[in-house]
DNA sequence: GCTGAAAACAAATTATG
DNA sequence: CATAATTTGTTTTCAGC
């Protein structure tokens, strides 16, 4: 599907505000209220919006503590790939994980209530998965920018 | 504000889905419509839930590369770290930004179409800011988890 | 804080130019 | 594509417990 500019501002705004009408869409863009339903309608179709979410302020429910933690396995065979995959997608505290390339072979974005937790989790959790071989974590002294809007 | 078992689930369920109504909601939790309504208005209220948002595809809309970039000033001073900060939101590209402990000063979660819009973005843009000391740059090869549901 | 029902509003469908 | 009219469904308000 090819987007056009209209397309592109539409995707901006509800990625912005999810909860606004279509017409307040209409309006924004010019366009009629049918228009910009049909229009929705086609980007959730083709899968390029592919959710609507409430954002929930992590300080004012107790998580404040963000980290991201390298993780290097023993070993890079599929089954210790796949396996630890598996593992790091059941957790909660997990984020994000990512396979990246460098030193490391992965890296989380960890969401905990504290230093402690973070500790217990640590502990209890991650390093229980098999065939780690190494982590090595960074904390988030300060987030200075988060969104989850893509522009286009 | 304190949140009880229910204005959790609730919260889980809005995470996951937020265009679900209000009578779903109510089915799910065994409340009734307007307990659940007042429960939302009142997360709302207390900046709980910061917003609601439409998710947008990434390899759907091409911006299928995701880097990470370590940033180092040459310098700490207030002044220095203002700056960057505040230039660093500007761009579009970076979707995160976090003042980090460690070697670096900052973590940056970069999006763009590929290899060579990263190259132009790190040339035009990023070493474009004043007072950048060095920077180190992971490449996403494979997401395995991305969430933006916080567990309660 | 909860319920259930009424009123107000928006989404979704259909018809028409 | 846009507009307008309609139905269907959801949100919001309100009286009462």
């Amino acid at each position: 599907m090819i987007l056009d500019e209209m397309d592109k501002q539409l995707l901006l705004l509800l990625q912005e505000d999810s909860k606004q009408t279509n017409k307040a869409l209409s309006n924004a863009l010019g366009l009629s209220v049918t228009a910009v339903y049909e229009r929705i309608r086609k980007l959730e179709n083709n899968g390029i919006i592919s959710g609507y979410v409430a954002l929930v302020e992590k300080k004012k429910v107790d998580k404040s503590f963000v980290a991201f933690c390298h993780v290097k396995l023993v070993q890079h065979s599929q089954d210790y790939v796949v396996r630890f995959e598996k593992e790091v997608r059941k957790l909660d505290e997990v984020l994000e994980c990512y396979h990246i390339s460098g030193d490391y072979d992965y890296l989380l974005k960890v969401l905990v209530k504290d230093m402690a937790a973070f500790r217990e989790f640590m502990v209890n959790k991650l390093t229980n998965i098999d065939h780690i071989g190494s982590t090595h974590s960074m904390f988030v002294i300060n987030e200075v920018k988060h969104t989850t809007a893509i522009s286009l």
